[in-house]
DNA sequence: TCTGTGGTTTACCAATCAGTACAAGAAGGC
DNA sequence: GCCTTCTTGTACTGATTGGTAAACCACAGA
Protein backbone atom coordinates (compact mmCIF):
# COMPACT_ATOMS: atom_id res chain seq x y z
CA UNK A 1 0.00 0.00 0.00
CA UNK A 2 0.88 3.79 -0.57
CA UNK A 3 3.28 4.03 1.98
CA UNK A 4 3.48 7.77 3.58
CA UNK A 5 6.25 7.22 5.88
CA UNK A 6 5.41 9.63 7.78
CA UNK A 7 6.89 9.99 11.46
CA UNK A 8 5.16 10.50 14.24
CA UNK A 9 6.76 14.21 15.03
CA UNK A 10 5.83 14.80 11.49
CA UNK A 11 2.32 14.62 12.22
CA UNK A 12 2.38 16.80 15.28
CA UNK A 13 2.45 20.15 13.74
CA UNK A 14 -0.40 19.62 11.81
CA UNK A 15 -2.22 17.99 14.63
CA UNK A 16 -1.26 21.18 16.66
CA UNK A 17 -3.04 23.05 13.80
CA UNK A 18 -6.17 21.36 14.45
CA UNK A 19 -6.56 21.71 17.63
CA UNK A 20 -5.63 24.79 17.77
CA UNK A 21 -8.88 26.05 15.25
CA UNK A 22 -11.47 23.40 16.76
CA UNK A 23 -10.39 23.24 20.38
CA UNK A 24 -10.01 19.76 21.85
CA UNK A 25 -14.16 18.77 21.51
CA UNK A 26 -14.59 20.10 18.40
CA UNK A 27 -11.50 18.47 16.76
CA UNK A 28 -12.70 14.65 15.24
CA UNK A 29 -11.02 11.95 14.58
CA UNK A 30 -12.33 12.91 11.06
CA UNK A 31 -11.03 16.11 10.80
CA UNK A 32 -7.50 15.14 12.01
CA UNK A 33 -7.64 12.03 9.07
CA UNK A 34 -8.19 15.01 6.51
CA UNK A 35 -5.40 17.30 7.98
CA UNK A 36 -2.83 14.45 8.35
CA UNK A 37 -4.22 12.49 5.52
CA UNK A 38 -3.88 9.76 7.62
CA UNK A 39 -6.54 6.93 8.07
CA UNK A 40 -8.03 5.99 11.38
CA UNK A 41 -5.28 2.81 11.13
CA UNK A 42 -2.30 5.23 10.76
CA UNK A 43 -3.77 7.46 13.63
CA UNK A 44 -4.11 4.92 15.95
CA UNK A 45 -0.72 3.31 15.12
CA UNK A 46 1.32 6.13 16.73
CA UNK A 47 -1.47 7.14 18.84
CA UNK A 48 -2.67 4.29 20.12
CA UNK A 49 -4.53 6.57 23.61
CA UNK A 50 -6.30 8.00 20.76
CA UNK A 51 -7.50 11.63 20.74
CA UNK A 52 -6.07 12.27 24.42
CA UNK A 53 -2.61 10.81 23.38
CA UNK A 54 -2.46 13.04 20.67
CA UNK A 55 -3.64 15.87 22.37
CA UNK A 56 -1.14 15.43 24.64
CA UNK A 57 1.62 14.92 22.32
CA UNK A 58 1.29 18.24 20.69
CA UNK A 59 1.46 19.56 24.09
CA UNK A 60 4.35 18.66 25.12
CA UNK A 61 5.80 19.58 21.87
CA UNK A 62 4.33 23.27 22.16
CA UNK A 63 5.87 22.76 25.66
CA UNK A 64 9.25 21.94 24.03
CA UNK A 65 9.28 24.58 21.79
CA UNK A 66 8.55 27.24 24.07
CA UNK A 67 11.20 25.84 27.03
CA UNK A 68 13.62 26.04 24.14
CA UNK A 69 12.97 29.28 22.49
CA UNK A 70 10.66 31.18 25.56
CA UNK A 71 11.54 29.35 28.62
CA UNK A 72 15.48 29.08 28.31
CA UNK A 73 16.86 31.69 27.16
CA UNK A 74 15.05 33.99 29.60
CA UNK A 75 16.36 31.63 31.99
CA UNK A 76 19.68 31.64 31.01
CA UNK A 77 20.28 35.01 29.19
CA UNK A 78 23.67 37.23 29.59
CA UNK A 79 21.89 40.48 29.16
CA UNK A 80 18.13 39.62 30.77
CA UNK A 81 16.79 42.78 29.68
CA UNK A 82 17.42 42.03 26.14
CA UNK A 83 15.73 38.42 26.80
CA UNK A 84 12.79 39.79 28.03
CA UNK A 85 12.26 42.22 24.86
CA UNK A 86 13.50 39.36 22.56
CA UNK A 87 10.64 36.98 24.61
CA UNK A 88 7.94 39.89 23.41
CA UNK A 89 9.21 39.37 19.95
CA UNK A 90 9.25 35.89 19.79
CA UNK A 91 6.07 35.47 21.68
CA UNK A 92 4.36 38.15 19.15
CA UNK A 93 5.66 36.29 16.07
CA UNK A 94 4.74 33.04 17.16
CA UNK A 95 0.59 34.14 17.89
CA UNK A 96 1.00 35.51 14.38
CA UNK A 97 -0.51 39.10 16.14
CA UNK A 98 -3.15 36.85 17.99
CA UNK A 99 -4.16 35.13 14.53
CA UNK A 100 -3.03 32.47 16.12
CA UNK A 101 -4.58 31.05 18.78
CA UNK A 102 -2.41 29.99 22.25
CA UNK A 103 -3.63 26.05 22.49
CA UNK A 104 -2.41 25.95 26.56
CA UNK A 105 -4.85 28.65 27.18
CA UNK A 106 -7.40 27.65 25.04
CA UNK A 107 -7.51 24.64 26.48
CA UNK A 108 -7.32 26.20 30.08
CA UNK A 109 -10.48 27.63 29.67
CA UNK A 110 -12.23 24.24 27.88
CA UNK A 111 -14.02 21.72 29.09
CA UNK A 112 -10.53 19.48 28.67
CA UNK A 113 -8.90 21.54 31.52
CA UNK A 114 -9.30 18.66 33.94
CA UNK A 115 -7.84 15.94 31.73
CA UNK A 116 -4.64 18.07 31.09
CA UNK A 117 -4.03 20.48 34.31
CA UNK A 118 -0.70 19.26 35.22
CA UNK A 119 0.62 19.84 31.99
CA UNK A 120 -1.27 23.24 31.67
CA UNK A 121 -0.68 24.31 35.05
CA UNK A 122 3.19 23.63 34.45
CA UNK A 123 3.38 25.37 31.11
CA UNK A 124 2.69 28.81 32.94
CA UNK A 125 4.12 28.47 35.91
CA UNK A 126 7.16 27.99 34.71
CA UNK A 127 6.70 30.80 32.07
CA UNK A 128 5.92 33.13 34.53
CA UNK A 129 8.83 32.01 36.92
CA UNK A 130 11.46 32.03 33.96
CA UNK A 131 10.05 35.94 33.21
CA UNK A 132 10.62 36.46 36.86
CA UNK A 133 13.94 35.27 36.90
CA UNK A 134 14.81 37.37 34.32
CA UNK A 135 13.45 41.00 35.42
CA UNK A 136 14.95 40.25 38.65
CA UNK A 137 18.19 39.76 37.39
CA UNK A 138 17.18 43.04 35.47
CA UNK A 139 16.72 44.53 38.43
CA UNK A 140 13.44 44.38 39.34
CA UNK A 141 12.68 44.13 43.28
CA UNK A 142 11.88 40.54 43.99
CA UNK A 143 8.37 40.36 44.88
CA UNK A 144 7.36 43.13 41.85
CA UNK A 145 9.39 40.79 39.27
CA UNK A 146 6.88 38.13 40.32
CA UNK A 147 3.75 40.27 39.70
CA UNK A 148 4.89 42.03 36.52
CA UNK A 149 5.54 38.55 34.88
CA UNK A 150 2.70 37.15 36.36
CA UNK A 151 0.54 40.29 34.32
CA UNK A 152 2.89 39.73 31.76
CA UNK A 153 1.76 36.27 31.12
CA UNK A 154 -1.90 36.84 31.61
CA UNK A 155 -1.77 40.30 29.68
CA UNK A 156 -0.42 38.00 26.91
CA UNK A 157 -3.26 35.92 26.55
CA UNK A 158 -5.55 38.11 27.14
CA UNK A 159 -4.53 39.77 24.26
CA UNK A 160 -4.66 37.04 21.87
CA UNK A 161 -8.34 36.78 23.70
CA UNK A 162 -9.18 40.34 22.47
CA UNK A 163 -7.42 40.84 19.26
CA UNK A 164 -9.26 37.55 18.12
CA UNK A 165 -12.65 38.92 19.40
CA UNK A 166 -12.04 42.17 18.08
CA UNK A 167 -10.84 40.52 14.70
CA UNK A 168 -8.13 43.29 15.17
CA UNK A 169 -4.35 42.35 15.35
CA UNK A 170 -3.06 45.41 16.04
CA UNK A 171 -4.36 45.29 19.65
CA UNK A 172 -2.02 42.53 20.15
CA UNK A 173 0.65 44.35 18.72
CA UNK A 174 -0.48 47.07 21.02
CA UNK A 175 -0.85 45.30 24.17
CA UNK A 176 2.28 43.82 23.99
CA UNK A 177 4.12 46.82 23.14
CA UNK A 178 3.32 48.64 26.45
CA UNK A 179 3.60 44.84 28.47
CA UNK A 180 7.03 44.97 27.09
CA UNK A 181 7.34 48.66 28.12
CA UNK A 182 6.64 48.16 31.85
CA UNK A 183 8.75 44.71 32.09
CA UNK A 184 11.62 46.99 30.97
CA UNK A 185 11.32 50.20 32.67
CA UNK A 186 12.46 49.41 36.33
CA UNK A 187 9.79 51.17 38.24
CA UNK A 188 8.16 50.42 42.14
CA UNK A 189 5.30 48.57 41.51
CA UNK A 190 2.02 51.01 41.93
CA UNK A 191 0.15 49.58 44.86
CA UNK B 1 -48.21 15.94 31.57
CA UNK B 2 -45.93 17.89 34.29
CA UNK B 3 -45.91 21.61 33.41
CA UNK B 4 -42.42 22.72 34.29
CA UNK B 5 -44.24 26.39 33.61
CA UNK B 6 -40.34 27.36 32.78
CA UNK B 7 -39.88 30.36 30.68
CA UNK B 8 -37.39 30.78 28.51
CA UNK B 9 -35.61 33.46 30.71
CA UNK B 10 -35.56 30.86 33.50
CA UNK B 11 -33.50 28.35 31.59
CA UNK B 12 -30.64 30.80 30.19
CA UNK B 13 -28.63 31.24 33.65
CA UNK B 14 -29.20 27.30 33.77
CA UNK B 15 -27.75 27.45 30.09
CA UNK B 16 -25.07 29.42 30.32
CA UNK B 17 -23.54 27.60 33.22
CA UNK B 18 -23.33 24.54 30.76
CA UNK B 19 -21.95 26.36 28.11
CA UNK B 20 -19.39 28.24 30.55
CA UNK B 21 -18.34 24.36 31.51
CA UNK B 22 -18.01 22.76 28.62
CA UNK B 23 -17.67 25.15 26.03
CA UNK B 24 -20.10 25.08 22.29
CA UNK B 25 -18.73 21.94 21.08
CA UNK B 26 -18.78 20.42 24.10
CA UNK B 27 -22.25 21.12 25.08
CA UNK B 28 -24.64 18.43 24.21
CA UNK B 29 -28.29 18.64 23.85
CA UNK B 30 -28.69 15.79 26.19
CA UNK B 31 -26.13 17.49 29.00
CA UNK B 32 -28.52 20.77 28.39
CA UNK B 33 -31.28 18.37 28.81
CA UNK B 34 -29.90 17.19 31.94
CA UNK B 35 -28.74 20.84 33.71
CA UNK B 36 -31.92 22.45 32.87
CA UNK B 37 -34.43 19.40 33.43
CA UNK B 38 -36.35 19.67 30.28
CA UNK B 39 -36.70 17.28 27.83
CA UNK B 40 -35.85 17.75 23.69
CA UNK B 41 -39.48 18.68 23.04
CA UNK B 42 -39.30 21.61 25.50
CA UNK B 43 -35.83 22.71 24.59
CA UNK B 44 -36.72 23.01 20.62
CA UNK B 45 -39.88 24.71 21.26
CA UNK B 46 -38.33 27.47 23.45
CA UNK B 47 -35.28 27.66 20.94
CA UNK B 48 -36.42 26.20 17.64
CA UNK B 49 -32.91 26.93 16.13
CA UNK B 50 -31.42 24.87 18.21
CA UNK B 51 -27.84 24.69 20.17
CA UNK B 52 -27.23 27.99 17.84
CA UNK B 53 -30.53 29.91 19.18
CA UNK B 54 -29.61 28.80 22.61
CA UNK B 55 -25.96 30.22 22.46
CA UNK B 56 -27.46 33.09 21.11
CA UNK B 57 -29.72 33.54 23.93
CA UNK B 58 -27.15 32.73 26.22
CA UNK B 59 -24.60 35.50 24.78
CA UNK B 60 -27.68 37.84 24.31
CA UNK B 61 -28.66 37.78 28.64
CA UNK B 62 -24.58 38.08 29.20
CA UNK B 63 -24.41 41.40 27.08
CA UNK B 64 -27.61 42.16 28.48
CA UNK B 65 -26.55 41.73 32.26
CA UNK B 66 -22.66 43.73 31.70
CA UNK B 67 -24.50 46.48 29.77
CA UNK B 68 -26.72 46.56 32.56
CA UNK B 69 -24.25 46.33 35.88
CA UNK B 70 -20.66 47.04 33.51
CA UNK B 71 -20.75 48.81 30.56
CA UNK B 72 -23.41 51.48 31.28
CA UNK B 73 -22.32 52.72 35.44
CA UNK B 74 -18.68 53.33 33.44
CA UNK B 75 -20.95 55.32 30.89
CA UNK B 76 -22.81 57.19 32.99
CA UNK B 77 -21.45 57.47 36.28
CA UNK B 78 -20.72 60.92 38.32
CA UNK B 79 -17.70 60.23 39.91
CA UNK B 80 -15.95 57.70 37.38
CA UNK B 81 -12.69 57.21 39.42
CA UNK B 82 -15.51 55.34 42.09
CA UNK B 83 -17.16 53.92 38.74
CA UNK B 84 -13.79 51.78 37.14
CA UNK B 85 -13.31 50.63 40.89
CA UNK B 86 -16.40 49.66 41.56
CA UNK B 87 -16.02 47.76 37.84
CA UNK B 88 -12.98 45.82 39.08
CA UNK B 89 -15.27 44.84 42.09
CA UNK B 90 -18.27 43.24 39.88
CA UNK B 91 -16.00 41.83 37.74
CA UNK B 92 -13.86 39.52 40.12
CA UNK B 93 -17.42 39.16 41.73
CA UNK B 94 -18.92 37.87 38.55
CA UNK B 95 -15.89 35.69 37.60
CA UNK B 96 -16.00 34.40 40.76
CA UNK B 97 -11.93 35.01 41.08
CA UNK B 98 -10.88 33.42 37.87
CA UNK B 99 -13.20 30.22 38.84
CA UNK B 100 -15.99 31.09 36.32
CA UNK B 101 -14.93 31.25 33.08
CA UNK B 102 -16.02 34.02 30.58
CA UNK B 103 -17.96 32.81 28.12
CA UNK B 104 -17.44 35.32 25.55
CA UNK B 105 -13.68 34.94 25.82
CA UNK B 106 -13.91 31.40 25.36
CA UNK B 107 -16.23 31.35 22.68
CA UNK B 108 -13.57 33.95 21.04
CA UNK B 109 -10.66 31.52 20.61
CA UNK B 110 -13.05 28.37 20.02
CA UNK B 111 -13.95 27.59 16.68
CA UNK B 112 -17.43 28.83 17.61
CA UNK B 113 -15.77 32.33 17.21
CA UNK B 114 -16.71 33.12 13.62
CA UNK B 115 -20.64 31.68 14.21
CA UNK B 116 -21.18 34.81 17.05
CA UNK B 117 -18.23 36.66 15.30
CA UNK B 118 -20.51 40.14 15.60
CA UNK B 119 -21.88 39.44 19.09
CA UNK B 120 -18.45 38.36 20.24
CA UNK B 121 -17.01 41.79 19.13
CA UNK B 122 -19.78 43.89 19.92
CA UNK B 123 -19.10 42.83 23.37
CA UNK B 124 -15.86 43.53 23.74
CA UNK B 125 -15.52 46.82 21.96
CA UNK B 126 -18.13 48.12 23.93
CA UNK B 127 -16.53 47.40 27.50
CA UNK B 128 -13.03 49.08 26.15
CA UNK B 129 -14.75 51.61 24.62
CA UNK B 130 -17.36 52.27 27.99
CA UNK B 131 -13.91 51.75 30.07
CA UNK B 132 -12.01 54.30 28.07
CA UNK B 133 -14.37 57.13 28.07
CA UNK B 134 -14.64 56.71 32.11
CA UNK B 135 -11.00 57.20 32.38
CA UNK B 136 -11.08 60.03 30.29
CA UNK B 137 -13.58 61.74 32.48
CA UNK B 138 -11.26 60.81 35.35
CA UNK B 139 -8.42 62.86 33.93
CA UNK B 140 -6.65 60.52 31.77
CA UNK B 141 -5.23 61.67 28.36
CA UNK B 142 -7.52 60.15 25.50
CA UNK B 143 -4.67 58.18 24.04
CA UNK B 144 -3.17 56.86 27.11
CA UNK B 145 -6.85 55.63 28.23
CA UNK B 146 -7.98 53.83 25.47
CA UNK B 147 -4.72 52.03 25.34
CA UNK B 148 -5.21 50.95 29.25
CA UNK B 149 -8.33 50.49 28.96
CA UNK B 150 -7.60 47.73 26.41
CA UNK B 151 -4.82 46.53 28.01
CA UNK B 152 -7.22 46.03 31.43
CA UNK B 153 -10.32 44.36 29.21
CA UNK B 154 -7.67 41.94 27.83
CA UNK B 155 -5.83 41.87 31.20
CA UNK B 156 -8.80 40.60 32.80
CA UNK B 157 -9.37 37.84 30.34
CA UNK B 158 -6.01 36.67 31.06
CA UNK B 159 -6.03 36.53 34.58
CA UNK B 160 -9.25 34.01 34.39
CA UNK B 161 -6.95 31.92 31.61
CA UNK B 162 -4.35 32.01 34.10
CA UNK B 163 -5.82 31.65 37.42
CA UNK B 164 -7.61 28.62 35.55
CA UNK B 165 -4.67 27.30 34.40
CA UNK B 166 -2.42 27.34 37.53
CA UNK B 167 -5.79 26.32 39.80
CA UNK B 168 -4.98 29.34 41.61
CA UNK B 169 -7.47 32.10 42.23
CA UNK B 170 -5.32 34.24 44.08
CA UNK B 171 -3.37 35.23 41.23
CA UNK B 172 -6.79 36.16 39.43
CA UNK B 173 -7.41 38.69 42.89
CA UNK B 174 -3.77 40.16 42.36
CA UNK B 175 -3.72 40.63 38.58
CA UNK B 176 -7.05 43.04 38.96
CA UNK B 177 -5.63 44.50 42.13
CA UNK B 178 -2.68 45.75 39.49
CA UNK B 179 -4.96 46.89 36.66
CA UNK B 180 -7.13 48.40 38.80
CA UNK B 181 -4.25 50.62 40.27
CA UNK B 182 -3.20 51.76 36.91
CA UNK B 183 -6.03 52.39 35.86
CA UNK B 184 -6.76 54.86 38.67
CA UNK B 185 -3.41 56.18 38.76
CA UNK B 186 -2.89 58.90 36.48
CA UNK B 187 0.44 59.24 35.10
CA UNK B 188 1.55 59.45 31.67
CA UNK B 189 1.66 55.83 29.65
CA UNK B 190 4.98 54.51 29.16
CA UNK B 191 6.53 54.53 25.73
C1' DT C 1 14.02 -14.99 -2.57
C1' DC C 2 11.82 -15.44 1.66
C1' DT C 3 10.17 -13.37 5.87
C1' DG C 4 9.16 -10.41 9.70
C1' DT C 5 7.95 -5.88 10.90
C1' DG C 6 5.94 -1.48 10.43
C1' DG C 7 2.52 1.04 8.17
C1' DT C 8 -2.02 1.22 5.82
C1' DT C 9 -6.66 0.40 4.12
C1' DT C 10 -11.19 -0.99 4.80
C1' DA C 11 -15.00 -2.46 7.16
C1' DC C 12 -17.14 -2.47 11.20
C1' DC C 13 -18.87 -1.45 16.07
C1' DA C 14 -21.95 0.55 19.67
C1' DA C 15 -22.87 5.04 21.33
C1' DT C 16 -24.08 9.49 20.73
C1' DC C 17 -24.98 13.44 18.02
C1' DA C 18 -28.53 17.29 16.46
C1' DG C 19 -32.86 17.52 14.95
C1' DT C 20 -37.97 16.06 13.71
C1' DA C 21 -42.59 14.33 14.39
C1' DC C 22 -46.33 13.70 16.96
C1' DA C 23 -49.40 12.22 20.34
C1' DA C 24 -50.80 13.41 24.77
C1' DG C 25 -51.46 16.01 28.92
C1' DA C 26 -52.10 20.39 31.51
C1' DA C 27 -54.01 25.13 32.03
C1' DG C 28 -57.00 28.85 31.07
C1' DG C 29 -61.02 30.92 28.69
C1' DC C 30 -65.70 30.21 27.79
C1' DG D 1 -68.47 20.91 30.99
C1' DC D 2 -65.61 21.60 26.51
C1' DC D 3 -62.10 23.44 23.55
C1' DT D 4 -58.02 25.76 22.31
C1' DT D 5 -53.34 26.82 23.22
C1' DC D 6 -49.22 25.93 25.21
C1' DT D 7 -45.96 22.62 26.93
C1' DT D 8 -44.07 18.09 27.34
C1' DG D 9 -42.46 12.99 26.78
C1' DT D 10 -41.37 9.50 23.64
C1' DA D 11 -39.83 7.61 19.69
C1' DC D 12 -37.60 8.14 15.80
C1' DT D 13 -34.37 9.75 12.04
C1' DG D 14 -29.80 9.67 9.50
C1' DA D 15 -25.34 11.18 10.32
C1' DT D 16 -21.21 11.22 12.99
C1' DT D 17 -18.68 10.15 17.05
C1' DG D 18 -14.31 7.63 19.10
C1' DG D 19 -12.47 3.32 18.74
C1' DT D 20 -11.47 -1.80 17.18
C1' DA D 21 -10.20 -5.70 14.15
C1' DA D 22 -8.15 -7.75 10.70
C1' DA D 23 -6.68 -8.26 6.07
C1' DC D 24 -3.12 -6.46 3.41
C1' DC D 25 1.00 -4.33 1.39
C1' DA D 26 5.88 -2.26 1.27
C1' DC D 27 10.22 -2.70 2.44
C1' DA D 28 14.62 -4.12 4.81
C1' DG D 29 17.59 -7.69 6.38
C1' DA D 30 18.96 -12.44 5.94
Amino acid sequence: MARTVAERSDVLPLLAEVFREHGYEGTSLSLISKATGLGKGSLYHFFPGGKEEMAGAVLAEIDGWFEAHVFRPLREADDPATAVAAMFATVAEYFRSGRRVCLVGALSLSDARDRFAGRLRDYFARWVEALAAAMGRAGHPAASAAMLAEEAVGGIQGAVVLARALDRPEVFERILAGLRARCLILEPYPT
